[in-house]
DNA sequence: TGCAAATGTTTGGTATGCCAAACTTTAAAT
DNA sequence: ATTTAAAGTTTGGCATACCAAACATTTGCA
């Protein structure tokens, strides 16, 4: 039968897939060009400046976001937690789904971009124990 | 570096949590009691009938949902389809969460719940392959 | 038959998240 | 210095998806 409170706990999640990935923009962009502006964001993500601004903002607003006063946008230490900890998530998935599951790594990059917020940290942990274990 | 085509998929699943959740509380009123109303899909799912009423609305318009003139609801093949995927789905992932991660079941759930609309059939398949051969 | 309870829909509100287009601000280049 | 280009914000529109509350319909019982 139905279990209503954990399938509406999909809502509940920390962090969108949307919100994710301009933290992850963020923190890519930072670490290969040393900055990340509005512009530089939706590029990267192929979105309009209008929407990056909107979804910044209430980044901001969360206090995942900071902006220096060359509007040079960087990540809090809350907001870069968040995306380090999302990327070790996605790395553990696309090691696991392509070496242990043998899935195609085109694959196992998409069902791993869309499952790496969602995941427990405890099944992510347990991926990663399996995969030191048995490979 | 970000690879944008991917992280945008997301948005372009077939059926997004909401309406597989629908989908499946249709086939399991109509497997448990014989027949799914509005209201019982409602409460089946912890919405208020207003809710259910314009989410099965907009299922009915994706040809996924059926009704007939008592009001009865039931699956379209296509619906039924998609519902039994997600069922096969939500199985495997609990099963390879639980048995080969010794994930707890609690979280198992969770988990499996939050992606089971989302990995895509080569993984799940891939799990299943894993759990035959080794367990 | 007629009214009350159950069932179902609609409306207005909130929030996310995308777009295009208009607008403002800042920076650069002649 | 003025103009043009780049960068950023705001606005209105769309879609999903929830809610509460008002409204409509149907059903069942007295």
């Amino acid at each position: 039968m139905e279990t209503p409170d954990v399938w509406k706990e999909f809502s509940g999640n920390v962090i969108t897939h949307s919100g994710a990935h301009h933290l992850l923009a963020i923190l890519e962009l930072t670490n290969e060009r040393g900055y990340a502006r509005v512009t530089d964001i939706a590029r990267s993500l192929e979105i309009t400046t209008g929407s990056a601004s909107t979804n910044l903002k209430s980044l901001k607003g969360k206090g995942l976001v900071q902006e220096d006063e060359n509007r040079f946008l960087s990540l809090s230490a809350e907001g870069r937690k968040l995306a380090e900890a999302i990327i070790k998530r996605r790395t553990t998935l696309i090691k696991f789904f392509t070496k242990v599951l043998e899935v195609s790594p085109e694959q196992a990059e998409i069902d791993a971009c869309k499952t790496e917020h969602l995941l427990s940290s405890e099944t992510t942990l347990k991926m990663d124990e399996f995969i030191a274990s048995k490979h």
